[in-house]
DNA sequence: ACCTGAACACCGTTCAAGT
DNA sequence: ACCTGAACACCGTTCAAGT
């Protein structure tokens, strides 16, 4: 019922308050001093650890120490709640040293480094990415899970700068877009299958592994399809993206070029 | 509060009770002979039109002319409604014409009508989509949207005939769920987002656009960003899948009949 | 056999009241 | 200024009771 559970005392965001004060006695998640920001850290924690379907105001409140209603004074509502909790998440891609300073080495570079930003956030908070790839977005043009404005405006900079034409730059996004949103949803949602059901007494859910002698196929396949080769394809997937997005780049180029000429 | 909407007389079921009594009077559902189908059959119908967060067992019940309690004789609880919800729904694709006969023009044919299929009832179902997309699958091997074992079972049979390795084939069904799911979320997310939010007074929801002229370049090119290219990009992405594929097929051939004469 | 009423523990949210 | 208590309408779910 009540959770008083000791938990990370560096949260994510891993930062000190320059540090000041800091009682340090009671385990509390940083107490004295609520506001916004520490109310939708506290979530994204409690959903790592609880999981997204516990999370209630009541004991999100009782999780900092506090009554439920406290809680309305920094956050108008649940709604908006799990909306901060997604923009909490995808924050955390801006203190990612290894996603910054794109400038470097090419626009394949910081794609692929982008990609792997994402999918250490998306695995580092599997039960939030689901809500990541499923709220109604802010704008019609900003899309899951890149949902960000900095994020897409540095993107497609990015892009540009390396000589995509608008439309190009554009279409990437999309590509790109459901590229992440497809691969990190599946590879979190099937580490996800072997925690979620809580006990599975002994034949309780036969429902599919009984009717598996009627499909031999899987039944033959079962050890092939249960492997995880999420890593791997992840970043094969991502290679031929970005192949395909570089032989567009090209092609866009050389047309340009002939244009001059002629 | 209440919803006496008239609602679609013929429901996707399509049966009329064999033609008998029906008072005809209340707008019932089809009352009379509540069975587990019927329960779920209101829910898919109950989400499409209301939306997933107003779907409760009491306003199911209501719906279907009965009391909440009266439905646990036939769903043990609101999680087991959901799953049957998208088993329902998936379930779809078992009376598709255009989905079905894979044996007669290959399997890359096979892949463009399922794939096809599967769009048309996420579009049909753009709430249900998410429930879809995110639901723990009942086995490790099965994954989102193609969660059912008669069709991964399909999938696999017409890979392997093609003459796919067993490898090859597994890999097919991970690549193409990911593509059908990123392709799908995104493309009902970006519909959803025009009806989500309810009235946006005036400035209320000036979250994005309010920041909008901080970001130059998604300024400039939002008429292209929110331009909905989503069918297109699904043809080309669809396409371009199978070409991948098709590859991995010829060298996997070419390997074999190496091997064979070597 | 099938449905209902009443009850229980728990929600989100509002608001006057406390300190 | 910040939090609480009490209250309201609504949940999911159980179970004895009705028909």
């Amino acid at each position: 019922m009540d959770d008083e559970r000791e938990h990370d005392p560096d949260s994510p965001e891993g930062r000190g308050a320059s540090a000041a004060v800091l009682p340090a006695g009671p385990p509390d998640t940083g107490r004295r001093g609520l506001d916004r920001r520490r109310v939708l850290g506290a979530a994204v924690e409690y959903i790592d650890q609880h999981g997204l379907g516990a999370l209630t105001m009541r004991r999100l409140g009782a999780h900092l120490g506090v009554e439920a209603m406290a809680l309305y004074r920094y956050v108008p509502g649940r709604e908006n709640l799990l909306d901060g909790v997604v923009e909490t998440v995808i924050d955390e891609l801006y203190g990612d040293p290894d996603v910054h300073m794109q400038a470097q080495h090419g626009w394949q570079d910081f794609l692929q480094r982008l990609a792997h930003g994402v999918r250490r956030i998306a695995l580092a908070h599997p039960e939030v990415f689901p809500l990541i790839a499923t709220r109604p977005p802010a704008a019609p043009w900003l899309r899951p899970p890149l949902r960000s404005l900095r994020w897409l405006e540095t993107f497609l900079d990015a892009l540009l700068a390396a000589g995509f034409s608008d439309e190009a730059a554009v279409a990437a996004y999309r590509a790109y877009s459901s590229f992440l949103l497809g691969h990190l949803l599946l590879e979190v949602s099937h580490r996800g299958v072997k925690i979620s059901p809580e006990d599975e007494p002994e034949g309780g859910a036969a429902d599919a592994t009984a009717d598996l002698e009627q499909h031999p196929t899987i039944d033959r396949l079962e050890p092939l399809l249960s492997r995880d080769e999420s890593a791997a394809e992840f970043e094969e997937s991502l290679e031929t993206l970005i192949e395909r997005l570089g032989r567009v780049l090209e092609e866009s180029s050389a047309r340009s070029a002939r244009r001059s000429t002629s």
